[in-house]
DNA sequence: TCAGAAAAAGACCGATCGGTCTATTATAAA
DNA sequence: TTTATAATAGACCGATCGGTCTTTTTCTGA
């Protein structure tokens, strides 16, 4: 990793909260600089311009999460344990730490009407992570401890936006009580379409 | 209502839609004078700032959306239809027209870590629009169109959060077939708890 | 240790930002 | 029709925007 590296990479995680909590339009270089503590020319020689940043801290973002999601999955043993502690983790990543929310609902709703680029980057992340739940119900299918019923997109569906709705009313709000309903719900859920241990 | 209170309205009602895809950040006096048609002049005659216009702007987007679902509802007969009408409506509303999305996802989003009067403002609407729902299914049980054993606010909380949810899906990804799943699990979770007619 | 290259600083640029102010125009009551 | 008033136009303001460019500093390999 060369020093020009680091320094993208120093850049990528110093904006990264400021840009999910003050969204694009809303942070300016000015505000990267301070966070940074760089000059103009230094932040410039590392970027070609303010997209660029937007589009690398959004990638940084959505991979820091799957990277904390899968060390925490790896401690569960069973599928449904893993779906379980995905849910708990939606809830304290997001919610707990002072982190400005989920980049998929803030970049995703600012980008929608305006920044074509953002938008489709957003949806793959959407993507891949209802993917990661659907798979979890399919493994746990395959293993006997999920009914042949549970639908995995479906119920992906249903947890993914429940989440970013959920999200979207704690931090409204600043109240997670909705958000803790939320996670009853679903868990509820999990447990209905289980097949008890014998 | 006086020349100035029309004009009001009138720049109000031209921004609306403007705001709520391009965001209070993203949208500038200068895009509010091209989509009225009126010079800057006009526009501070009228309203003592940026912010103003925002706050007026979604609430006027609110009052709008309130209206229309209360004629819509009115059509309805039972509770029931009612509440599946509901359903329909944010399907359409939403996603059929170029509005934007739901001004409650779009501002609230922005304002979130930024703006504690707007944030207000849509924890308000939030609590609001849960009540109108949780209404509905409240009115059902008494009436016996739904079996006692329905839970108005924690049906609510799932309608609002998985609409929501799905319409950050719907925008970000061009596609309403998952909006139009959740509206599908959203009709098959209220026949769950319906009454059958004898 | 030193020379060449890489990186960063910060002055500078034109454009645009939100907002003000005065001159002009439209309105409405007498 | 006149006159006071309300409303709008648009020039203007300083600040800040994103971005460039030259200079200075830091790094690195010989």
């Amino acid at each position: 990793m060369t020093k020009g590296e680091k320094t993208r990479q120093f850049i990528i995680e110093q904006s990264a909260i400021l840009l999910n909590k003050k969204g694009m339009a809303g942070t300016a270089i000015s505000d990267i600089m301070e966070v940074t503590k760089m000059a103009k020319g230094g932040i410039y020689g590392n970027f070609a311009n303010k997209e660029e940043i937007c589009r690398e801290v959004f990638d940084y973002l959505l991979s820091q999460m799957a990277t904390r999601i899968e060390a925490r999955l790896a401690q569960e043993n069973t599928w449904k344990e893993k779906l379980l502690a995905l849910v708990d983790f939606y809830y304290d990543l997001v919610l707990a730490n002072n982190n400005g929310g989920c980049p998929m609902l803030n970049f995703g709703t600012e980008a929608d009407d305006t920044d074509l680029t953002m938008k489709s980057k957003v949806a793959a992340g959407i993507k891949s992570t209802q993917a990661r739940i659907a798979k979890l119900v399919t493994n746990g299918i395959k293993a006997g401890e999920f009914s042949q019923n549970a639908h995995p997109a479906e119920f992906a569906l249903k947890m993914f936006t429940m989440m970013e709705g959920g999200i979207l009313v704690a931090k409204v709000t600043d109240n997670t009580s909705q958000m803790k309903t939320i996670c009853g719900i679903l868990k509820q859920e999990i447990e209905s379409f289980s097949i008890p241990r014998t």
